[in-house]
RNA sequence: GCCCUUGUAGCUCAAUGGAUAGAGCAACACCCUUCUAAGGUGGAGGUUGCACGUUCGACUCGUGCCAAGGGCACCA
């Protein structure tokens, strides 16, 4: 696919001498191999009918050998059928390795950095997926990723945490009832935190809380859901690592900090937010903000060429401040990256909810893994673009939502991995040497099933390369899913196996399937079975 | 009121400005008991929230409405 591609484009070139814009080169079944609507896109440049241009380049490429034919349909669109042989060549060196590998960059992606204050919940589990994939997708793009959570560690929620945990204790120690409070935070947790620890103070038990928190509830979920962080970023140790007073000072001097009404602001407006905002209150207390300059400064120091943030929706409102901070300390506006993932709601019979530890409204992320497992769940979450809008149904979501096409994948895994270990056993080449083969496939015809199983393997590279990009990362079920559906019809009605003969043309077919749904699954941080 | 996000089949979602808007689930009819049946084929299901506009061409871009979610603190 990326040798039509040279060849178009190096056709293109030599008749326009200009680069080509974007164009589209897929394969739809209707028209052809592969198609593209490079004559409409040009024509906008050149000015001339795109059915002019196409005919030029149908005429400049017919002569390779590798396209059997090229039709020019619907006043324009360039319709390419390939040969057998040309597919296969492709297919049989297609390795599925990033192609470009000459930009190694530095990438940090911050994602989940939940507040220890509660386990984690349905809320954090896109975040946390999608975040796991990214970082993922960009390793094999060749990017030297770290993944790191932020733990705000600090604060006025810590404060509230000790002060629930010192509610909850009422109860137990002295016998009274809790005070009921919209702000303290609720559920079973906090009770065993309370007759876990002591303190002296609220800030003391908060801390150590929090502690709890992070090293028994929310790190071993985060093992549990097969996610690594590279690091724990303590907002904390943030503020014991940089003097906070002498940073202030230095971005003063750039005129990026003012004082008014008795406190010290940022002028974040200055790179385009709405307003100002508040780093140093009246009372002398240091805002959050103050915690993520210093975070940026850190990761400003550590060299990261970019940096990605997942936040949820509630947070929409501080990207513009984050972009500011981050500008004034010589970040380009490219380098920091904030993706948004859209809340999730709870469905309670006609109603929908968002979730609150506070309100003690929540679906916990370890119950859900639990009752569906860690591969539905993923791929539930994966599957959809983090800007949509989810409503949970706790009811059938857990029976409906979640038999979703994850098995199917694994089963047409399954399938593919079978035939490969009887072509072992029967003492047929290792599967995974593929060039050891060297089959020739001249005249090879294929049908449509190996066709377009051929074709969808081919298109995956160019596919994923620009999702790494992109950060699309909702496409990847689904092309894992076109794939084996693609390899379902093939495994229907052809044969690798046959009595005591292999058709080599099907085995390479089943090995690359095998190949790339092995990659898009661990993309994805689904388990590969063996069986099923 | 202002800002961000979203509105596509009964449900969950796709569709770098391209051709007849596609998948899964659910439901219907048929086939298949294999190289692992968690399968295959076929039909049904749509005014892409509404209205204008931009152009060869709009689910996609622009403007205005409607609806939903989120944000508009010297809280994090």
């Amino acid at each position: 696919m990326d040798l039509v591609k040279k060849v178009i484009d190096g056709a293109v070139l030599r008749l326009y001498k200009l680069r080509s814009q974007k164009y589209s080169l897929d394969y739809k079944e209707q028209f052809g191999d592969l198609s593209t609507n490079l004559a409409f896109v040009l024509s906008s440049q050149i000015k001339d009918a795109p059915q002019k241009i196409a005919i030029a380049i149908k005429q400049k490429i017919e002569k390779e050998k590798f396209f059997e034919k090229v039709e020019i349909a619907n006043a324009g669109f360039l319709n390419f059928t390939l040969s057998g042989d040309t597919i296969m060549k492709m297919l049989e060196s297609e390795n599925f390795n990033h192609s470009k590998k000459s930009d190694r960059k530095k990438i940090q992606i911050e994602f989940i950095s939940a507040n220890p204050t509660g386990p984690l919940t349905l809320g954090n589990a896109r975040n946390a997926f999608t975040g796991d994939a990214i970082a993922k997708i960009l390793r094999w793009s060749g990017q030297d990723v770290q993944t790191e959570y932020y733990v705000n560690d600090m604060g006025n929620q810590i404060e509230t945490l000790g002060e629930s945990v010192i509610n909850s204790k009422l109860k137990t120690q002295m016998s009274k009832p809790p005070l009921k409070n919209q702000k303290f935070y609720v559920g079973e947790y906090i009770e065993e935190i309370g007759k876990r620890i002591n303190g002296k103070n609220v800030q003391q038990i908060g801390e150590r809380g929090a502690k709890i928190i992070l090293q028994d509830y929310i790190k071993p979920l985060i093992k549990k859901l097969k996610i690594h962080f590279d690091r724990w970023q303590s907002e904390k140790a943030l503020h014991q690592r940089y003097d906070i007073e002498q940073e202030v000072e230095k971005l003063r001097s750039q005129k990026f900090i003012q004082e008014k009404e008795g406190a010290l602001w940022f002028l974040t407006k200055k790179f385009g937010d709405d307003k100002d905002r508040v780093l140093k209150k009246k009372n002398g207390q240091w805002t959050y903000l103050a915690s993520d300059l210093l975070y940026l400064i850190d990761r400003k120091k550590r060299g990261f060429d970019k940096i990605i943030i997942l936040l949820g929706a509630d947070h929409s409102g501080y990207i513009k401040r984050i972009l500011a901070l981050g500008q004034s300390l010589g970040f380009k506006k490219d380098q920091i990256k904030i993706l948004i993932c859209q809340l999730a709601r709870i469905k309670k019979g006609e109603k929908s909810l968002r979730m609150s530890k506070r309100a003690g409204n929540v679906i916990y992320l370890d119950e859900l893994v639990g009752k569906v497992g860690l591969d539905a769940s993923r791929y539930f979450f994966l599957e959809k673009n983090p800007n949509t809008h989810l409503d949970f149904d706790g009811q059938k979501a857990l029976k409906r939502d979640l038999t979703n096409p994850v098995y199917y994948i694994q089963y047409g895994y399954v399938r593919a991995q079978s035939i490969l270990r009887k072509c072992q056993i029967s003492n047929i080449p290792a599967p995974k040497q593929a060039g050891k083969y060297q089959t020739n496939f001249k005249s090879q015809i294929l049908n449509s099933q190996e066709k377009r199983l051929a074709l969808k393997i081919l298109a995956l590279r160019p596919a994923l390369s620009d999702i790494s990009q992109t950060l699309e990362i909702y496409r990847l079920p689904h092309l894992a899913l076109d794939l084996t559906r693609a390899f379902s019809n093939f495994y229907e009605k052809e044969r690798v196996i046959d009595g005591e003969t292999v058709n080599p043309l099907n085995l390479l077919l089943t090995q690359k399937f095998y190949t790339s749904i092995d990659l898009l699954l661990d993309m994805m941080g689904i388990s590969k079975p063996e069986k099923m």
